[in-house]
DNA sequence: TTCGATGCAAAGCGTTTGCATACTG
DNA sequence: CAGTATGCAAACGCTTTGCATCGAA
């Protein structure tokens, strides 16, 4: 698999855009993440390796990195945006911890289908679906007992 | 059934709290939307009966009627907050028109039974989870054609 | 008479945008 | 060079809060 710093030059170029060191260092940070990040954890991430960066670029490249279809934005019950990388075309989705906030991921085929057969009773046609479960993680329902 | 409204009374009185006349205005109104409602939305109808009332009073009384298990948030993708009067205790899931807004509710009982199958599979303790699924409705399947 | 409730305006918070400047192609 | 991208600060939209006043119990 060709290295993900490259999807973003081929869409760069591809709309006629141009590649910056900012969009590089962002993106770059982003997907060696690999986990939820609100724009202001990855602002805070950013500005270690390249201190100059300003906040609006950080957003604007997060919006850049949605439409090429590099990054999905999911906004949970506390309202603000997160966004995830997005290698892959399998849907997924969550289980939140509301005590520590770790987000695990899964994916779960008869759920989706369910989720088809009620669009189809309703005559919906179907553009994208979420599924959030809140909780309390394996750790924190140890440590709540205390 | 009692009529909503004492539902409203009997919170306040029990927690040592006032019943105004604001309150129950916006109560009865919330009461009889039965759809999902922002606050800008409620403020506008609220105002018409009375039109004195502040903004902040909506937004006050809604997090009240939270509390008292009277109404429940919830945040769709575009980020702010939707009530919607909760008058029984069953659980139900959304289907979201991305064209025109339109929300369907459901219940399916097998999507729950995988949901807890998920939780209990990466040891979570569930306290809520939400499902939307977005998409478009009968009428803006056909409208979106012309 | 006591406190909680209200209305207003101001503040808050995450996010977006206008604009002059800097840089890519 | 032309036109996009950046950084800053100001603007934004939704929501909350401070404060003086009002009103229920």
């Amino acid at each position: 698999m060709k290295p993900a710093v490259d999807k973003l030059s081929e869409y760069l170029a591809g709309q006629g855009l141009k590649s910056t060191s900012q969009r590089d260092t962002i993106f770059n940070i982003f997907a060696k993440a690999r986990q939820h990040l609100s724009a202001d954890e990855l602002y805070a991430r950013v500005k270690k390796s390249n201190p100059g960066i300003g906040y609006a670029t950080v957003y604007r490249t997060l919006r850049l990195l949605a439409e090429a279809g590099l990054a999905e934005e999911c906004r949970f019950e506390d309202g603000f945006s997160r966004f995830e990388y997005k290698d892959t075309d399998t849907h997924h989705d969550h289980l939140i911890c509301t005590r520590c906030g770790k987000i695990i991921e899964f994916e779960n085929e008869s759920i989706e289908a369910l989720q088809h057969d009620v669009a189809r009773e309703n005559r919906f046609k179907v553009q994208s679906h979420k599924m959030e479960i809140y909780g309390l993680c394996a750790v924190c329902q140890q440590q709540k007992g205390k």
